[in-house]
DNA sequence: CTGTTAATAGACAATGATATCCCATATCTA
DNA sequence: TAGATATGGGATATCATTGTCTATTAACAG
């Protein structure tokens, strides 16, 4: 619990292998071996993404996948939306069935920041952040707020 | 994603309902009515509670379940910890492999504090804040940091 | 048109969390 | 000791997520 789902972990991981460089694409099968993914899985993942804009790709010889905008144009919070549609934005911390904007919890009003800041987080942080983070080993940025 | 496990609020809503009047002991029967959760399941939940030195618990007709120290010496996250063994202050927000405390991904200070804050809530927040919650439906206690 | 290539799609298996069922065990009462 | 009652424990069911396998479809090369 308190983390993004597997998929989406993957899903960063995979992107961050992509070839960005102008008018190129990469195969599933080359970034699944450098990402260490399993193929399959990272075809449906990949699909995702497309499906929600952030990929564009090609079936056949000529074929392949690419970013469809710049990485420091896609957030970790689109790349979330796009793999998992739970909307995590709107659940009680110690998950009370009664806990509501009508009726607060103890830690509602600390959770509904706390979710806040979070997505912010998310949101401020983009792809081009964490192609940066795998390719510079010893690159500490980050992006507090 | 992003919230305690659903067994913990289960757990929390059935501590809740227990009578915690001097000596007095509660069975799972009813709590399990009360709270309207599966009685085998909760049965389950309160051992490891009990376990966990939370609860005390009595088998036989003159036995039952109660706590064992004051609501208000009971954490959350002590309930938390009982349920859930897996240390979530320990996770990658983004599940990447290659982030540690000695190789930062993008977003782990932001990450690292807000666990702690979390965290923090969470020790701080207290089973008797939310039997006050539940008992008083106009209530609006909580514990801002 | 045929073969090759790469994404796509559907069925299915493995896993962990959640939930149920059934019986064993402890404790008291009569 | 027999019966009633409440917790405890093991086997199993259900469900969502994760992961695998196999075939299909699109796109191009020759």
């Amino acid at each position: 619990m308190f983390s993004l789902s597997h998929s989406v972990g993957y899903a960063i991981r995979a992107l961050a292998y992509l070839d960005t460089s102008e008018g190129n694409t990469s195969f599933v099968r080359d970034i699944a071996q450098e990402a260490d993914l399993p193929k399959a899985y990272l075809a449906k993942l990949f699909k995702k993404l497309a499906n929600a804009g952030i990929l564009e790709s090609k079936r056949g010889q000529t074929g392949g996948t690419r970013l469809a905008r710049p990485s420091s144009e896609i957030s970790i919070l689109d790349i979330s939306e796009a793999i998992v549609e739970q909307d995590w934005v709107n659940t009680c911390l110690l998950g009370l069935d009664d806990c509501s904007e009508q009726r607060y919890c103890p830690t509602h009003i600390f959770w509904k920041d706390t979710r806040e800041k979070i997505k912010d987080e998310l949101s401020r942080t983009t792809l081009a952040d964490v192609i940066a983070f795998e390719q510079n080993k010893n690159k500490r940025e980050n992006h507090q707020s």
